[in-house]
DNA sequence: CCGAACTGGGACTATTTTAGTCCTAGTTAG
DNA sequence: CTAACTAGGACTAAAATAGTCCCAGTTCGG
């Protein structure tokens, strides 16, 4: 239906190993941990270094840790540091998009777009990483499809 | 951030110009009209007639329908009918997922994507061609963030 | 002060998805 | 019976994604 990254995906999980605690782990330490390659949870570490999402320490016994409390960082953040900022519709204004009635539809998309950031806005790294989900009641999950 | 393939968006458009009458028209009409290569809405015609969205018309001045009102239609059949109903985690149950954490991040994931299929389900055909947006207030569209 | 253990950044390649084209078969109006 | 259609799927092309690797800079510990 909507996909979403694999990098979105390890993101994540990366800043779901590293909120349990505070302190500096290194690339390989949460590779090994997670199972996962070495150098892409590297270049995943990177990029949440670079949105400020992780705070990195140089040197030998270096590593990353959390820059803020789980609780405030939401994982609209992860997802946008790692898939950056690309919306729903991506049209990008070609010739197709002139009759008026496309446009308006434009205008909803944009609606829609908004209402899916302000859903993963809403929830905390801290929330994710809880055993009880409280995103939503979890009594309309059977409304999840069949995956392809 | 989050994406919707293209043909998402084209079945979107080929919908929007079908909502417009009840009446027949064939691939490439719809072709012409929107400025689309005739090959393509075909494919699309067929992948919305496959899911009911469209009925079809065999033979000479043949072509499709809008199956059901545009109020009666959602953009998520729409979509789910074009991109299938992948959900925006494809963690595939991989050895990465053993540990309790992720388990517990998985069900929120679901959460979410039950949010997000919610929101789409919402908003019907007939409101999306609305040249009004009412799907969301729109003092939010702020919140857009600068595409890709 | 040197070497080992790290991150920073980016180039590069491989793989998978996605998009788009085309062909053949079947249906129906005139 | 022929022209105008859809049905379905095979096939190719293009692009996005994922993953690897390399080199430079930083810091710890001996």
């Amino acid at each position: 239906m909507l996909r979403l990254s694999k990098f979105a995906d390890y993101g994540c999980q990366v800043m779901a190993y590293m909120a349990q605690d505070k302190a500096v782990h290194s690339a390989t330490e949460v590779a090994t941990s997670l199972g996962m390659a070495a150098a892409t949870v590297s270049k995943i570490l990177k990029m949440l270094a670079r949105e400020n999402l992780v705070a990195s320490v140089l040197g030998a016994k270096g590593g990353y840790a959390l820059a803020r409390h789980p609780q405030q960082i939401s994982i609209a953040e992860i997802i946008n540091a790692m898939d950056g900022p690309i919306s729903i519709t991506q049209c990008s204004g070609t010739t197709s998009c002139e009759r008026e009635s496309f446009c308006s539809t434009r205008g909803n998309w944009q609606g829609i777009n908004h209402i899916i950031q302000d859903a993963l806005a809403k929830v905390s790294l801290a929330e994710m990483i809880a055993p009880k989900p409280q995103v939503v009641n979890m009594r309309t999950i059977r409304s999840r499809d069949v995956s392809a």
